[in-house]
DNA sequence: TGAGTAGTACTGACTGGTTGGTCCTAATGA
DNA sequence: TCATTAGGACCAACCAGTCAGTACTACTCA
């Protein structure tokens, strides 16, 4: 493992565990054993190894989380939602859950103090929601969705829940917060915004069986 | 007002701004326009100053939104919930709310890495949960409610749906989030969780003419 | 074939500034 | 008179970043 993939990996690790400021380069480089002057090769500065850290950030979750479920042509929008949820879950209460979202953290610490982080983020929150909001769209128009209420609001909903139950889980140190918040997720969608009858059957089995085991590394 | 009083209102606005950790002492004396030995007169450390800051802020927050919503024995149960989201939503869409919500603001922040701290956040989150499933409970026993979800369930699921909303603002700077949430909230809780016929007509109306001015001060 | 060159990765030493906190003395005002 | 405040100097540790240099590999060209 090259010398500037054992700095990124150390980072997300200890951004995620202490926040962005509050890491110090020289934190990371005591773990990585690398030197000042070799990430400076390599980083032109904190910034820059931010924004990767960042982009690493968003293809592991993409491969850990949106790839098998709301990017999964395999499965019909209510599953798609249902294996996203679960892929929520299984990160929530995993030991790395304990620590928060990690995009939920940075957009926390950074966004009232850094502009372009904060765009780089409201930009991959605004990806998921729109994923979201397809899954839901196209639910309504297979008649597994009420109309009522517009497919971008509740996709916004959902999400905001998802980043409200990580803190609720990093603060109470409960991993059942999220298992209780998921499911209340599942019941609204069930019982508040699916039509009658139109629910998945064996839902949890069904997902089972097509989400492989993702493939990542390092960030966990 | 006494140099103490300025430190910790100060102290307040840039550690809601930047975090606890990336504020120095020496940010808030400058603004303070107190010197640091004077600092030190008050308080023994940084770490007591963020414990006052956070118990004013406690106080604050329950002047502000607690004591005219979850804590109006004027109100019904149901108009309890509405007039404490409608504090969220006063909140959420100030120019207050552009810097997240100050509270978990700091759990997100500190809640790895400060024990004591991450405590007394816990219980300050557990306290409004508290308090709105006393709400939802009264509720379902006055037959407002329907029977089927717990009252706790519910309670917590709001609360972190109000954190997820203000992280959301706070990332896309953008207030109507708040509303939109908030109007999901009401939107759930009258289409879903209360008995069909149970709302509360002119919601509005009814609750603006209870509700005092709050007194507070210092901390926006 | 070997001197010279370029590119890559890495190093130790260093810079100027910041940070939370200590200590002491003196002044002010109720 | 004493609580409060100011001012100043200082400390060790920490911080992001700089600089000149080393070692190695691969390539070029006379």
């Amino acid at each position: 493992m090259s010398a500037k993939q054992k700095i990124l990996i150390e980072a997300a690790k200890l951004i995620h565990t202490k926040g962005f400021n509050n890491t110090s380069i020289q934190d990371i480089l005591d773990i990585a054993s690398v030197t000042k002057s070799n990430f400076y090769y390599h980083f032109d500065s904190k910034e820059q190894l931010g924004f990767e850290v960042l982009t690493g950030r968003m293809q592991w979750f993409y491969g850990r989380v949106i790839e098998p479920s709301l990017d999964n042509p395999a499965l019909n929008p209510l599953q798609r939602i249902y294996a996203f949820l679960d892929g929520i879950l299984a990160l929530g209460t995993s030991p790395l859950g304990e620590l928060g979202c990690p995009f939920g953290n940075l957009a926390q610490e950074m966004s009232a103090i850094h502009e372009p982080l904060r765009q780089a983020l409201s930009a991959f929150f605004r990806a998921g929601a729109d994923r979201l909001e397809h899954c839901f769209e196209e639910g309504k128009q297979a008649g597994i969705f009420r109309e009522q209420l517009p497919s971008s609001q509740i996709a916004e909903f959902v999400l905001a829940q998802t980043q409200g139950m990580f803190l609720l889980r990093k603060t109470h140190k409960d991993p059942q917060i999220m298992e209780r918040n998921i499911d209340m997720l599942h019941q609204l969608i069930e019982g508040w915004l699916t039509h009658e009858g139109k629910q998945a059957t064996n839902r949890q089995e069904e997902i089972r069986e097509t989400l492989p085991e993702p493939k990542t590394e390092g960030f966990e």
